[in-house]
DNA sequence: TGATACAACGGGTTATGAGTCACATGGATG
DNA sequence: CATCCATGTGACTCATAACCCGTTGTATCA
């Protein structure tokens, strides 16, 4: 599987967990609700920069966020 | 301090263990010589499907890469 | 001194990420 | 049914990541 559509699935799976909306999350993170959902399924290549905000979002730091059997080899 | 100059310092570490030089791990990672430089000092924000390739070439994976004290809050 | 290896910098081109919009779909609810 | 609400898509512009060149500086050798 795609790192992207990794990175997508975490933050999904994170995102639910809080019971929050893409629109909400997107808005935390000062993105855009579309380019969310284009983040969540995978078709977005995001830098380091983008996922930083959203991993904030999601009150994580980047150890925890990564910290998952679907990054791990 | 900047997340790009974190993951920058976490790559040169990791380099620096394995004792090769910017190029050698250029070259596996096929990226550009001058292009690592950039990323180990901080100052390319890179995409997550290069670093994948960086990370990879470090022999790691990004739950291994990210699990480290630079990147807990 | 000259040669070699490594790292950093400046600058230019090309590919693509970031940000945004209109519109479509599907489920729930009155 | 009509109307929200959440999500997904295609297309677009603009900024910048990705890539590549030559050069410089430093250290370490013979």
């Amino acid at each position: 599987m795609d790192i992207n559509q990794k990175i997508g699935e975490r933050i999904r799976e994170l995102r639910k967990q809080k019971n929050i909306s893409q629109e909400a999350l997107a808005n935390i993170a000062e993105v855009d609700r579309t380019y969310m959902t284009g983040v969540e399924t995978g078709k977005r290549n995001v830098t380091v920069k983008v996922l930083e905000r959203i991993v904030e979002a999601l009150e994580l730091d980047f150890a925890s966020f990564f910290n998952d059997k679907i990054f791990m080899k």
